[in-house]
Formats: C-alpha cells, structure tokens, sequence
DNA sequence: TTCATAAGCGACATATACCGTCGTTTGTAA
DNA sequence: TTACAAACGACGGTATATGTCGCTTATGAA
C-alpha cells in the first residue's frame, strides 16, 4: 500500500500561502495525528523533491519556513472544467463592486486559474475576455476597502469566538481613534459595507461597528461572550438595519409604463405575479411582495413611470411623496 | 526523481466529474502527450489504487469510464484557508440572488469545502451558519433559470467560437418556439438576466437573446462569423441595453436629508465627492459622476429625500417627473 | 451459437526509489 | 566560545512501482 503519496499529498495540504508558513517539526506532528509516523529527515526530503516541481518554497530562517508561493495558482481537483471557469469569471465582474478589494482577493487564485483554464479552452483566435460583461446595476460604487490584516483577525475571532481588541475611528474623521475590548458576534454585509456585530466590554448590548473603520485587531486569548439567545436573524428583524417594515406582506397594484414592464416579465418580482393590460401605454403589475423599504426604494426609481394604485397606505405615501416633490421642484 | 507523483496528479487532473468520464486508452494518450511514457496495465492500477482514497468511480461500460462523483468536494492546493472560506460563503449569498442557480451551481464544490473548512475551524459550540448574512441590496428578486444542457452548449460555442442550432421561445408565452441557427458573439449579464449577444444567419445585426428563454441548444462543427471589428464594448455603448446616456461625465450636485447621508459617507459615489453642510437638516453633495441611467435611477429611489441641483438639465429632468407624479397622485 | 477482438486483471521478476539511521555541518542563542 | 537544534549528506536494507505476459471476460459481428 502506498503510504508515500497519501502522505505527500496530506502533506501539502497543510503548506499555508505565503507570507504564512510552517516547520518541519509541526508537519511532523501533524501527520503523526493523521497516523503517518515518519522522520523528520523524509518530510525534508519530500519538500525538497516537491519543491522541484511544485511552487514551493522555503525562506532562510533557522526552523526552515515552508510555504506555498502567493501568487500560486490553486491546483483543483477535479480540475476546473470551462464552465465553472466561466462562473468564476461573473462572480469576479459581479462581486468585484460589492464586496472589499482586500476580501475578494482571497479568491484571486481561482480567477487566476480560470483565466488559464478559458485561455487554454478557448481557440485562441480571439480573447474570451471580449466576449463577456456584467451591467451594472444600480450606481456604480466602490466598497470601502478594508485592511487585510484587520480581515484576518475579524474573522479568526468570529470563527472562534475568541475576545477581539481594537481600535476604531468613529464617523466623523477628525475623531480620534480609541481603542475597545469586544465580544464578536456575527458579520453582516449590507450595500458593500461590512458590519461586525459585537458587544463592547462591559456592556450587554450588540453594536454594529463598520469594518473599514476598524484600524487596528488584535485576537484575544479570552474566548467571548455570546448573550444567551442571541440570533443574527431576531437581531436584523428587530430593524438594526432598517430593512422590514412591517411582517405581513402585501398585494401589491402598480401601473407601469409599457415599456417599463418588459423587465418585469424577464425577472418577476414575486411568484404570483400577474400583469394585465390597461390602456395603450400602461399596463398593471399585482404581486404579493414584503413590505420593506427595499420595495419603496425600488417603486421611487422608476419615478414617473409607475403609479402605485394598492394598497392605500402605500399610495398614500407615494402622493406625499410627490407632494414634497413638487414643493421642491416649484422653487 | 519520483515520476509517480506528478503522472497521478496530471492524471487525476484529466478524470472529469460525473457523467462525464474518461478511459484509459485517452488518459494513456493524454499522458504520453505530457511527456509521460506509461503502460496501460500502470493506469490501471493508478485508477484502482487511488479510488480507495479519492472519491473516483468506475462505470461497468466495457471500455471502463472513469470519473470523479458528481457531488465530491474540490480538493484544492493550497488548502481553502478559512478567509477563503468565508468569502466563499459571502459569494453564495450574494450570488444566489444575482445568477441563475443553474449557473450558479457550477461552484457548489467549492460551497461545500467551504462548508468543510469553517465546520473544522470554529470550535464547534455555536456553528458559524448563525453568524454571516448578506442583507439584499434593492428588490429581491430570483433570476431566471437557465437549463444546465443550455448553458453548456452556449458556454462552448461562445468559447469556441462555433455555430449554434437553438429553439427560442418568443417573449409571449404562446408564441411558437422556433428554431434558428445563430453565430454567437458575446455574454451579457444585467440585472439577473443573462443575453446572449449573436447574429441570426443570414442577417448581420447582432441580437440580444435572453439565456432563460433558449429551450435548447446545440453546438454545431462550422465555426461562427464574427463582423470584423464587432467589440462588446462599442455595442453596450451604443446604448443596446440604455445604459449610457452620455460619455462626458457631470458633476452632480443634490440635496439629501441629513440622515440619508450617512450611507454616502460609507461608501461613497465617486472619489472626489463632497458633503457639505446646508442647515439644520440637508447636505449638499457633489460629485463628479457618469451621466447614466442608473443615476437617474439611483437618484430617484431617494424619492423625496434628495433634490437635484445641478447640473441644469437634470435638474429639469427631474421637476418634470416631479409634475408627472403629481398629476398622476392628484386625481 | 461461435468466433474475433479488445479490455481488464492477476502474477511475477527486477530495478529503483524510499526511508530509517547516523554522523557531520551550519546557523542561532547564551 | 560553547551549547543546542536544525539541516544535510551518505549508506544500506527493504518495499514497491512498473513492464511483461498470459488468462479471463465482455462485446459485437458472422
């Protein structure tokens, strides 16, 4: 039985990515744990053979620092076949305006894979890179980047649930930075800012700190406190973050331009969603949607181009809403 | 110098996921292309011996096909770190909404070792499912599913450059699907949707063709006729999908609500915005953005928490939207 | 049914690469 | 300088990887 692949491969499973690295003395125990017993002088001589032809490499400290070269393509097995290539590539346009450079370029090996992958699969005559856009939608923002080394520490103490110590700058960008103990709860991503749920030391209520504002963190030893009952899903309900109004949802009766409701048809709102037409130019979307402030925000974009006919309360906003407007624009 | 490794590894690399599958006769020749010169009677044992560890299934075909299972995880190099992990779940969040899951579902190996490497990392207590969520950003709403065997066909030909024979059913449901044979040319993905760009044959104007509504699709061998200097960018830009308005672009100047600001702040629109001080209860923004549809949009789901100021014609723009809506709530 | 063909599989022999052991060298800290 | 730990080189016995060969089995055509 061929032990010698198996434990190669277990071994360079655990070889972390550049600048983190590992000892020979550690890969020993670890593949001790994993029932492989055998002397430190093969695991030297297995990097060293491995090293030839895989993107290893060792630095110059004494206890020898092996690691994976940073910019290594990941090897995939099974390999990534054209299609997920694809995917990774629309996952790379999309999330590319929604997510923080420093945290989407965790997956900057596998775009770097696909890139080869779609390269090689396609017949080179022209780039696949001219045959593939994502629109945006909705303005195009940039989210706030975050530091990578604050990233790390977040997410370690999330995981773990182990006390975090920070230092974080508060709205107003003269204010000075201070420094907090906290207890990690959960993360939140809303409209491309990253929001860590968290009880400051000595309190008992969860705050949202924005991420990019943390400055500096460090992870505790001390594990942290997680209030008894506590859920990421009653917390976001309660409205911390303004999303539902109200929990029953609602029958929904707008008119839209013609034009407009091409849209509609080609992703619908809801799964009972009917449209019906009124006269020449209008047409009348019914619909069972939640009602949020998310529906507000999306009826209000298309401005002129619907009339929100149901339910009265909603209609009732909306005349305020062009009543204010019109004050504004009457200047 | 230890030849095994690398040939089982390249080999390996060659074994597609189910059903999709592989025989021994193309591996060897595969290999032998690679520089590996190897005898079956080795592949065969290589398969064997590495199905005992790895998740590899044999069929009972005569000539034996080889192939990964269909639901195995990925086995990746370097190891999926837990920040990877973590972006990875961050992605299927935000994903999920965005593309279709036929789509989408390419990257479920990765989900699940995702899965794998929070479960090993947390400690256990409380589980790490309870402490992520996305918030959605505007509507939520599905995007349409694309048929795998679609998508597929359509994903090669456009790689590849090929022909393809599809039945399309017209935006009416009753319409007749018909079938056509087009020369595809690009990829566009807007809100939810994804179009395949692509010119019938005999005509030469590209068209838009929504993925979702391709009942079939088959990938012919005569290679597709792309128009000299036809550019995916130049067609978006000439307004086929109304998004750009106008390529110069303006500094904007609005009104917003004090407390509608604070996102702005988060995460601004441009890089050399400005918020000032007007009185007790609005800013004023400026901003140099693109003069685009999605502004407008953008500027409109504020409703009235915003009044545009400059530059003149959107100003105009927008008091006449403003008059429209109070006509229509006036009744 | 029979036969031809091709693929899978078991067995065997041998070269070789693997791996533990031990001694030497090198680099770091006291 | 000394002490210590890690890295490295060398060696030999053992395990195993691989080519070869022949038998078995499945498939398809006659």
């Amino acid at each position: 039985m061929t032990d010698t692949l198996l434990r190669q491969w277990a071994m360079l499973r655990h070889i972390p990515r550049h600048p983190r690295k590992v000892d020979t003395v550690s890969l020993q125990n670890i593949l001790a744990r994993q029932g492989h017993d055998i002397t430190l002088r093969t695991i030297q001589r297995d990097l060293i053979k491995l090293s030839v032809v895989l993107p290893l490499l060792a630095d110059n400290a004494k206890p020898q620092g092996w690691s994976w070269r940073a910019d290594a393509q990941t090897l995939d097995l099974p390999a990534l076949d054209p299609q997920a290539a694809l995917t990774f590539k629309l996952v790379e346009s999309y999330m590319g305006q929604l997510l923080p450079a420093s945290t989407l370029d965790y997956l900057q090996p596998w775009f770097r894979t696909a890139n080869g992958v779609l390269d090689q699969h396609g017949n080179g005559l022209a780039h696949w890179p001219d045959k593939i856009r994502v629109l945006p939608h909705g303005m195009v923002r940039k989210a706030p980047d975050i530091k990578p080394e604050v990233a790390e520490a977040v997410y370690q103490a999330v995981l773990q649930e182990r006390q975090l110590q920070i230092t974080y700058s508060g709205k107003s960008e003269d204010a000075e930075a201070l420094s907090h103990t906290i207890h990690p709860l959960a993360l939140v991503v809303r409209d491309r800012v990253v929001y860590l749920i968290s009880i400051f030391d000595g309190y008992t209520d969860p705050r949202q700190l924005a991420m990019h504002r943390i400055l500096s963190a460090k992870v505790l030893e001390e594990s942290a406190l997680r209030p008894i009952g506590f859920s990421i899903d009653t917390y976001i309900n309660d409205g911390e973050f303004g999303i539902p109004l109200n929990s029953h949802p609602i029958v929904l009766e707008a008119e839209f331009l013609r034009h407009v409701a091409i849209h509609l048809h080609e992703s619908p709102i809801a799964d009972d969603q009917v449209i019906e037409d009124v006269d020449e130019d209008n047409v009348l979307l019914r619909a069972t949607v939640p009602d949020t402030l998310e529906l507000r925000l999306w009826l209000k974009s298309f401005g002129d181009e619907v009339a929100v006919v149901k339910p009265d309360n909603l209609r009732q906003e909306f005349r305020e809403v062009a009543e204010n407007l019109g004050d504004y624009y009457n200047d």
